[in-house]
DNA sequence: GATGAATGAGGTTTCATTCAT
DNA sequence: GATGAATGAAACCTCATTCAT
């Protein structure tokens, strides 16, 4: 519950003042169920009135909190993403070496997607995100650049100090990275994907060997980053 | 016009036996309209009365050919998949090393994203799919497993050859693989990922020099493979 | 227009609660409206949307009220039987005797039946509904339960008392009579059952005779009550 | 299969002239899957299409024997009314005294019942039917006229020979007779007035003592048909 | 601030019937 | 005689959003 604390009132806000004012339980309540709704049913059959009644607020009152069913939804992604955003964050400013912080990248990842599955589910849900250029662009920026920043910082200072391949490209590096660490979360908790890891590994990820998971995706990253001839 | 000839009437049939009658040039041009429509609309909001009535069709002579919405749209991703999988598959088959064919592979998915941009996005679409396990389960079947197993038995020969590093697991590198190989499809063709490009590169993919990202993509994959301490 | 009042809000409700707190005014008009359409057309060709106009709602408004075209069908049956129960009950409850109250019995189905065409026309239409056993138990359970042990009932006590054939089953005399009783409704409503008096009578029972048939079936159930060889 | 034989051509056909021209075995094959799939579904929701190609034959040909389903449904149901109506017929015209005759009709109703139900499903399908006096008047006549008048001369013989009640109006009691005993004939075979039997008799008719049903229904008409003060 | 009744456009799906071959 | 592809109107139901109170 007081979550709601970390939650960071961002630049371009996708609520209204009303949302502002109000304590931290409700606008967590609002939130959780919200991204309850929209976890489970995708952003177009999810149901904001539904969303409404479950929070114990009227329809009306959403409305003066939310100016659209999108705006709810980005926030609900928005609240989602700042624990993990956090966590990874923490990683990354650490004087570790790059795979230390990379084994722990995806210890934090593993965890943090069996605890908040709904969160990625969400998150997943916008990756198939149709629309115009301005919202689209929007909401990566919201989403993604904190993340991005972190990873490209990180292999840049590796770069530096001599811990990574000299011929890599940072940025593009770190784009292969986020996917890598990306659909392992998906698997992790969405659907489709984790029927693909299924008919790869023959295994359910949900009863696999997270340990050896770990292992493999730290053995493709950690080459990947370090080779040498 | 002619490329319906390679679609192949596999087991599970997502189309009713009328649609099996009508020529090829019929054919085509419902699932053509019907691509074009479910990747710029999603799913949900693609409108079957209009996929008809652009393909020249009425609305019922739709529904002898497919069951259902979803039906249709099965059908749709699965022509798509198929230009692609006979390339993956003509590639994989061959002589090549590893890492020719890891070349070859990265190179047939960046042409055929910009020739095909709106098979990828339907594509897209269903991995963010909600729905019982059993509908998933079919899904994945029908498009992933030709995929995986193409990239699990080559990978496997190489293991055998002493190509790649001797303590991976096929399986997981085949899925880690394979999940950087979509994700590049979903750069090139879906907004999302080419915004989420952008923001790690500062470029959109569709002015980047493409060589540039397959030469990287092809390091990042090497050394995976390859790597010795 | 009061009669609104006399409808009971029963525990197998077939409405949704917001048709509950809405005035009687609407809620007699709705459900007439709707026994008007659905007695003319039938359930399956009657139009909800028809109805909602009529009523002066948006058809949005009528789903908000009824979950389905079925439980607005039910409710407006419900609410058509409730009047002639009332009826049926205060005679079947007073101490006169069985004949009397019989001859009380058919002379007030026979101004019911006058009064209330429409809600005879659409019993007579879940007479020939078909469905699962549920479905069927339940509108059944709804609709002739009281009905049924009022029968019984004063047959039982009629029994008791000596005033019937002691050697008769009243379950299931309670049923034929029950029957002999409908089927004169329907004569009184129904095309098909009217045409069919015709054909027997060679007149049209709405230009017959009242005083006749109600003594000629009088006569009928007297004796098949009280026969003594 | 040779019952099509009896099948009468009737003046007022329902069919087209190709009908008669065809074999009786594809006659009796059109027939018995259209009373089949009427009966379990309905006028309204039965599949004319589905009837057809049940039956072997292409939609096209169907509309060269019957004009409309309509058409169809009607000759089904002349079709199956035949074989009750001889076997009543052949009771009636026997030298037996009423009550003789009506307890073989009983009897015959039943036994008919629970070998034909499909047919008398159907006919309580026009029980409900809505439309124009002359439609209704010609299924009618069609389907109640020759059994009227059994009914109908019978009572009248019995009255002619004293067996009766001297004060009943043949045309009345008939009508009140057939009443009775089509009722059961439904609470046989339909779903909604077996159930209405069970709330009655707290028992599933197809389950319970055929006998007595029979002998307490034959007290009922017994009495009411001969009662003397 | 808070409510929730009200709106109504819009989309999927069905099926009787026609008609060219 | 026989086929069956083709039609398209029509109906149920959903839900984001508004606004009077």
């Amino acid at each position: 519950m007081q979550h709601y604390k970390n939650f960071k009132m961002i630049e371009k806000k996708h609520y209204k003042e009303a949302f502002e004012r109000i304590d931290d339980e409700r606008k967590n309540k609002i939130l959780e169920i919200g991204i309850e709704e929209f976890s489970s049913n995708g952003f177009e059959k999810a149901n904001i009135n539904i969303i409404a009644k479950k929070a114990g607020i009227s329809i009306g009152l959403m409305y003066k909190y939310f100016a659209t069913k999108e705006d709810l939804f980005i926030t609900c992604l928005r609240y989602g993403m700042d624990i993990l955003e956090e966590a990874l964050n923490s990683i990354l400013v650490s004087d570790d070496k790059l795979l230390v912080k990379a084994e722990k990248l995806i210890r934090t990842i593993c965890s943090h997607s069996k605890k908040h599955t709904n969160y990625i589910k969400m998150y997943n849900e916008i990756c198939a995100e149709k629309g115009s250029y301005d919202r689209i662009h929007i909401i990566v920026e919201e989403i993604e650049s904190k993340r991005s920043s972190i990873y490209i910082t990180a292999l840049g200072q590796a770069l530096a100090k001599g811990d990574v391949r000299e011929d890599m490209d940072t940025r593009l590096f770190a784009f292969f990275l986020d996917n890598l660490l990306t659909d392992l979360q998906f698997a992790y908790t969405c659907d489709y994907y984790r029927e693909k890891f299924r008919n790869y590994t023959g295994i359910d990820i949900n009863e696999a060997d997270d340990e050896k998971i770990i292992s493999q995706l730290l053995k493709f990253i950690e080459s990947a980053f370090t080779f040498s001839k």
